[in-house]
DNA sequence: CCTGAGGCTTAAAGCGCTTTAACACTGTGT
DNA sequence: ACACAGTGTTAAAGCGCTTTAAGCCTCAGG
């Protein structure tokens, strides 16, 4: 049943109340003029009737539709946290987020043109997979914020947290519990893998330590077949630094099934810090990147742009924070 | 920089061509009317000044919007994967999907709200929490389709999968194994559990026998907790069929590290044949709920009523599939 | 040669809202 | 009394597109 009652329109509260229709855009907007009475009249009538606005005609007259686009990685737990947590930051600031799913038949390209056509002000990108030319283009075209990747800012804003520095603080963690001897399995060619690397890298130099890259991938079968690899080795490493907690989780998965104790013969790290990192089972050290952090200062970025407070482009580079749980603890005597 | 390159808008082209706007609009619709010759050269013009219709300008001259609405749980893998199968769907009948974030702070009601105010003509609700009376009353104001809940239709469209039939199936075949001491591990208050429950009795009892059930959750943890349980009880069942994939997750984790070999000495069926499902190293047997076919179904069944073709309620509900893989098998020798 | 039909094209009236310039009014200072 | 600054309010002009009725041709038939 399509309860097909007509929507009111701004006319017939206008007529409602006895004022014009200007007033009663003026109210409900909240623009300084109208007085006091006018205005409780106006709420009460436009309450009273269920009024609401019409988006597609408020957006046509005003210039600004508020309306910020968010293409999501519907598959990705990271990504879909931050679209969530962008959502919440964009409402704080009177934004709306729209988003649409990347799919197998919607690429990145596509998601966005359709965003643009709902007449988004804005795009904020969340770890785009697109090249640094197609994202100066875009950036060209609409403001644009690019969100947890390194990439350097051309026409557009980059907001990140810094891998190399993530990795490090676990580096300095595991060093510090006595680890001499560590492993990254790394992400394969995912955008954030190479920072992750020369993180671990430049952190165990630091300590005047060497230490092994494994690759890898982003998901749990990598982490698994990572694990195979190090069991079929000569030896064990005491400590294993995974590119992601789904990569972790894989490898944890396959040690324990082998009768390697977690953390009495291996430490493992994460990256990530998701939910299923913190269930009690599971138990996972890892690193939080600050998804809201990213997310609030994403959106204050495109404001800014939006509100013609700043043109050029900014690099914001947050420091992740390390979470120690129970995967992590002394190298086993040797 | 906001390339601030106005977009070319309708009149644009039709000064380019020579014609007016009206034939530039029939034309870009595909409506019949304007000669071949007409046809071409305004194509041509749209194409080379990149002309895109004013979705805002479009939608409030049209009646319609072509716009579905979809509040999505992000943290939720399955209802995020059917959100990606019904834009799939919509996209293929012309219709674009609206997206929307249930958040702590954007309760399902209120992301509705968002959702009509961007003028969706419809809106698709995946597991949705909301009451039987809620439900009724969204449905009369607008068309809805309610996917993945057993609820009676009421003013608006189920589509769904039948639950007990689907663990009659994972029922069916571990008795044809041969085992006989079953467990189900439910899914506490969340909508499906009950059916599941349900449908696990009464497979068994159209098997002559009986089984327990201990209560669940749906994550991983909820999963780990009743392991553990079963762990401490005087003697394990022979074969668990667990509330969904993540629930045998976590039930597998502890499984395995207390020891307990499957399939050799317990069997896991889980729920929803999850991605994680089908990897390698997890390999788990899992019932599949067709969430492509019921996104079809669903946008299916928005668009007959969007198109006047139907009124009265439907109720679809499709078969699951038994996902057979490496964590069922023939129950211990006792 | 006139009429009517049929094929194209377009003028113009919206869609529901925002915004600006102009128009009352009141009261204030001179 | 008179100009002057507020204060509140509104008429009216769009925003960019769709849609309908009317107009203009051309051509076949009478």
């Amino acid at each position: 049943m399509t309860g097909a009652v007509k929507r009111p329109r701004l006319e017939d509260v206008a007529a409602d109340v006895g004022v014009s229709t200007a007033s009663v855009s003026l109210v409900l907007r909240g623009v300084a003029g109208p007085s006091a009475g006018t205005r409780e009249r106006v709420l009460e009538a436009a309450a009273r009737l269920g009024y609401r606005a019409d988006r597609a005609a408020s957006l046509l007259a005003r210039r600004r539709t508020h309306l910020l686009g968010v293409p999501v990685v519907l598959r990705d737990a990271y990504r879909s946290e931050l679209a969530e947590e962008l959502q919440v930051a964009a409402d704080g600031r009177g934004y709306t987020v729209a988003l649409s799913a990347v799919t197998p038949v919607h690429d990145e390209q596509r998601v966005m043109e359709t965003l643009l056509d709902l007449r988004c002000e804005a795009l904020l990108l969340i770890a785009p997979d697109l090249s640094p030319d197609a994202l100066a283009e875009v950036g060209a075209r609409v403001p644009t914020v690019v969100i947890s990747r390194h990439v350097e800012p051309d026409g557009f804003d980059v907001v990140r947290a810094a891998d190399d520095e993530g990795v490090a603080t676990a580096v300095d963690h595991l060093v510090g519990l006595g680890h001499r001897d560590l492993v990254h399995v790394d992400g394969g060619d995912a955008p954030m893998a190479a920072d992750r690397r020369t993180g671990f890298l430049a952190a165990l130099h630091r300590h005047g330590l060497d230490g092994r890259i494994l690759p890898g991938g982003h998901v749990e079968e990598a982490g698994a077949r990572a694990a195979r690899t190090l069991l079929d080795g000569p030896e064990l490493p005491t400590a294993v630094i995974a590119a992601n907690d789904r990569n972790a989780i894989g490898l944890l998965d396959v040690f324990i099934r082998a009768g390697v104790r977690v953390p009495q013969d291996v430490s493992v790290v994460g990256y990530d810090d998701r939910e299923l990192a913190r269930l009690a089972h599971i138990d996972l050290t890892t690193v939080n990147q600050e998804a809201a952090e990213q997310a609030r200062r994403a959106v204050g970025a495109a404001l800014e742009r939006l509100d013609g407070e700043r043109t050029d482009p900014v690099d914001i580079v947050l420091t992740p924070r390390l979470v120690v749980r129970g995967t992590t603890g002394p190298p086993p005597a040797r």
